[in-house]
DNA sequence: TAAATTTTTTAGGTTTGCCTAAAAATTAAT
DNA sequence: ATTAATTTTTAGGCAAACCTAAAAAATTTA
C-alpha cells in the first residue's frame, strides 16, 4: 500500500513539479512564492519531504524531486486535470471557475475513486486547458507541441493548451473565441514588440501580444 | 457569505446531528466513542463549536447543535448523501463501498459544486442507504418510517433506509437480496431473541436478529 | 579578493487538534 | 447522607504547518 501524503505535502510536490517543467533548477524562493509562503516554511517541509525520498535536496543550493516524488506528482495531477474535466463536461462549469474546486477535490485519495472517474469520463486525453491527463500509471502522451509564438508564419496549427490559467487570460481568449482546438495561423509578426496578428479560419484577424502568444501551446498541422 | 468550518469541526457537528437523531441528549462519552477519540478532546471541540454559536452546551451536563449548528450538519449530510448517489449511480460503485470516500469529498466546500453535481444527478430525494438527501435549503422530505423492529406481524412495508453503515452488514443484506425498496412482510417473532421471520414476495423467508432488525428502516404500506 | 547584498537556514513562537494524567463534578450505591 | 464509581473538565504535552527575526551561506559588486 502506497504510502498517503498531506494536503499540504502534496501541494508543495505538485508546485515543485510545476517549478521544473519551467526552469529545471528550483530554488527556495521561488517555491515559497509559488505556495504563497515565506521560505523558511519552504526549508522545513523540504526536510520533510527528502526525509520520505520524495526530494534530492542539497542544502544552500537547489532541490529536486526524486523518481519517486515525480510518480506522487503525476498521481496528483491526474487527479487534478480530471476533476477538471469533470466539472466543464458533466457539471457545465466554464473554463475559468474550474481551478479552484479542483484544487481541493485533488486532495481526495482514492485510486478507485479516480480510475472509476476516469473511465466514466470516457478517459480523456486532456483537461479543459489544454494540458494533458496522465493515465493510471501516471504516463503522459505526448504530442508535437510549441508556444504559438515560435510558429512559423502562415503554418496552419490547432490550440491544444493554454499554459497560464489566470482567470484574465482565460476569459480574453474566450471572448476572442479561441478555445482548445481552435485552428489558426500567424499572418504577421511585428519586430518592435513581438506582438502577433493570428487569423481563425473565416474570421477576422486579431492582435495578440507576445506574452499571450507564449502562454498558448499549439500543434502544427 | 457563511463562515467555512474545519474538517475536524465539520465531522463533529455531522456526528452530534447522528447522536441527536438516535438519543436527543447527546454525552461527551458518547460522542468521544463516536469520533474514535478520546473525552479531552471532545471538551475542547465543544467549547470552540459554542464559541462560534453552534452549539448549545452546559458544561458537566449535555449538549446539543444550535439552530445555526443544525443547519450546517445537514448542508453537511446534502454534501455526503449527493456524493454517494453520484459514486454509486455514476461510478458503478457499490452500496457498502461509497461511505469511506463520501466521508472525504463531503468536506470540499463549495456550495457551486453541490448544488450543480444535484442537478447533475437531477435532484435525488435518497442516497443508497435509503437516506433522505436535504435540499439546497437543508430541507428534508421527510416520510413515514420506522425501524423492521416494530413493523407489526404480517404488514407489508418498503425499506427505505439502513441505519448501520457498516460494510459487514451491507454485505449480509445484499446477499439475501435485501436492498432500498424491497417489500417485505413478518411471518414470525420469536419472543426469547426478539429476532425474526421475514418474508419477501415469492422468496422463501430468512431469519433475522433484533439488532438487524433495527437498523432496517421500512415505511409500511 | 573583500565587502555588500541576497538567499537560505536555524531558532524560537503560534494555532489547531489530538493525547495522558490529575482534579472536579455528577451520579450511583451503600 | 456518605461514600464509591463514573463522567467530564482542566492542566500540561506533542506534532504538523505556518510565522518572524537572527544567523549562516552563497552570490554579486566594487
Ligand atoms: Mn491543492
Ligand atoms: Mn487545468
Ligand atoms: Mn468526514
Ligand atoms: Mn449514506
Amino acid at each position: 500500500m502506497p504510502p498517503n501524503y498531506s494536503v499540504s505535502e502534496e501541494n508543495y510536490i505538485k508546485s515543485i513539479h510545476y517549478l521544473q517543467q519551467v526552469n529545471e533548477a528550483v530554488s527556495t524562493s521561488a517555491l515559497a512564492e509559488h505556495l504563497n509562503a515565506k521560505p523558511a516554511s519552504i526549508t522545513e517541509m523540504l526536510k520533510k519531504l527528502q526525509a520520505k525520498g520524495l526530494l534530492l535536496y542539497n542544502p544552500y543550493k537547489t532541490f529536486r524531486l526524486s523518481k519517486e516524488g515525480n510518480k506522487v506528482a503525476l498521481i496528483i495531477i491526474r487527479r487534478h486535470r480530471l476533476w477538471e474535466f469533470f466539472l466543464v463536461d458533466k457539471l457545465q462549469f466554464s473554463w475559468e471557475e474550474v481551478h479552484e474546486v479542483a484544487e481541493e477535490l485533488e486532495h481526495v485519495r482514492s485510486k478507485k475513486l479516480i480510475d472509476k472517474l476516469d473511465a466514466f469520463l470516457s478517459y480523456p486525453k486532456f483537461d479543459p486547458h489544454g494540458d494533458p491527463i496522465p493515465d493510471a500509471n501516471g504516463k503522459i502522451n505526448i504530442q508535437q507541441q510549441l508556444p504559438l509564438s515560435r510558429l512559423p508564419l502562415n503554418k496552419q496549427a490547432v490550440i491544444t493548451a493554454v499554459q497560464d490559467q489566470s482567470s484574465e487570460l482565460l476569459s480574453f481568449l474566450s471572448s476572442l473565441n479561441i478555445v482548445i482546438g481552435t485552428r489558426l495561423e500567424i499572418k504577421r509578426r511585428l519586430a518592435f514588440d513581438n506582438s502577433l496578428e493570428i487569423k481563425c479560419r473565416n474570421k477576422q484577424a486579431v492582435n495578440i501580444s507576445e506574452q499571450v502568444a507564449k502562454a498558448i501551446q499549439v500543434n502544427p498541422l
